[in-house]
DNA sequence: CTGGATCCGGGAAGATACTG
DNA sequence: CAGTATCTTCCCGGATCCAG
């Protein structure tokens, strides 16, 4: 991106992640991890993959983000963020915070990944029941998705793993599961708009704003 | 700008304000207050005329700006934030933390306004002495500068206004005061590299960053 | 398959001049 | 003061192709 030439802490800033594409790279390293290229494409959909090769030689400048070749017998290229990217966790945060209302617009036929999800999900979330054993809701698959895990009064939101085995798997319309997160609509109803869950329903609730939800 | 088609908070907040120039706008009003066209320019150099006035377009129809005529004798109109425009506020402080360090890299032949200083001053300063009564520092003069307001120990930074009268007005290069409110220059040594103190010192390093400082 | 490079068309951004 | 008009430049998006 051309520079502002400000000498402003935000425009010097948004010389480094104010370009197109920059910042939702960032949010797929955030909520998935170490990328393929490939991974970031699918992450991506939209992105031209010269626009993504040029972003991350952008980025990679700018310290923002660092490849190491994958160890095993794989021949595949790894992209991490460095700590300098790591930093941007709080940009990320308020602008999913800000955007969060625009997510009760339906979705047209934009497109949707459920580890997206996980950004809003990290304060839409609570315990309700602190006292219980740890819990963890899945929403989506391993291919795609994102874990819930309620315990001791805290909730935490991760990336699917294989390692943890959920006591609930959780697969819906994207829109029916915004508004049962944001206490828009109840459970039972939001099964009639096409939630399915997979296993026990008190771990779902147990995730889910508090009390005094109203339907639309 | 085009959507990114992505059912994804972060990715429709940037529908809105991931456009050049969009978030410097929000800084200039967020810092200055309710602006009129030409406040504007003269706090985002480098903008294209037909281009600030497309953005203000853009802004209007996406609820973040709102515009209402001045009411005296004057023929200007006025552009302010609405509430969700406000809301940005989380957005500008975190992309301002991280370009903070940035700033310690020269200005080369960078623009610079005293305003849009009053950004990172909000969390570099302190109230070194709460029990004094309350002390306000000006950094620049009404024209581009800001107030620092320290009071039983919290600090306030605002823009300049004419109602208050500054007990200590400073001014100085802009890499010198970035030094000395990052803590890398004592008040001694930022007086031989251009620092002017008008007025009472120690109100001055009452508002500075804790004691310790190392000379760079 | 992964990780790009290359080419091209359209549109956004930048520069400048001008106006009610 | 608050923009519009016009022209140029360059970034972005889409398609295609290619080397390891």
């Amino acid at each position: 991106m051309r520079s502002y030439n400000q000498y402003c802490s935000m425009a010097r800033a948004l010389d480094l992640v104010g370009d197109r594409w920059t910042l939702l790279i960032v949010r797929e390293l955030l909520t998935q991890g170490p990328c393929r290229f490939s991974d970031l494409r699918r992450g991506l959909p939209g992105i031209a993959s010269n626009l993504l090769a040029q972003r991350l030689r952008e980025m990679e400048s700018a310290a923002l983000i660092a490849r190491h070749d994958e160890p095993a017998p794989v021949a595949a290229t790894l992209i991490t963020l460095t700590d300098r990217g790591q930093d941007l966790s709080g940009v990320v945060r308020e602008l999913t915070r800000w955007g969060a209302p625009l997510m009760l617009d339906a979705p047209n036929n934009d497109e949707f990944r459920m580890h997206w999800f996980s950004l809003p999900l990290r304060y839409l979330c609570r315990d309700g029941t602190p006292d219980e054993p740890a819990t963890t809701v899945r929403l989506g698959d391993l291919h795609d998705g994102c874990d819930i895990i309620a315990e001791h009064g805290r909730v935490d939101v991760r990336r699917c793993s294989s390692d943890r085995q959920p006591d609930t798997t959780v697969a819906a319309p994207p829109q029916v599961l915004v508004q049962l997160f944001t206490g828009q609509l109840s459970l039972r109803t939001a099964m009639t708009k096409g939630l399915v869950v997979d296993g026990s329903t008190a771990a779902l609730e147990r995730v889910l704003p508090g009390k005094g939800q109203t339907d639309v």
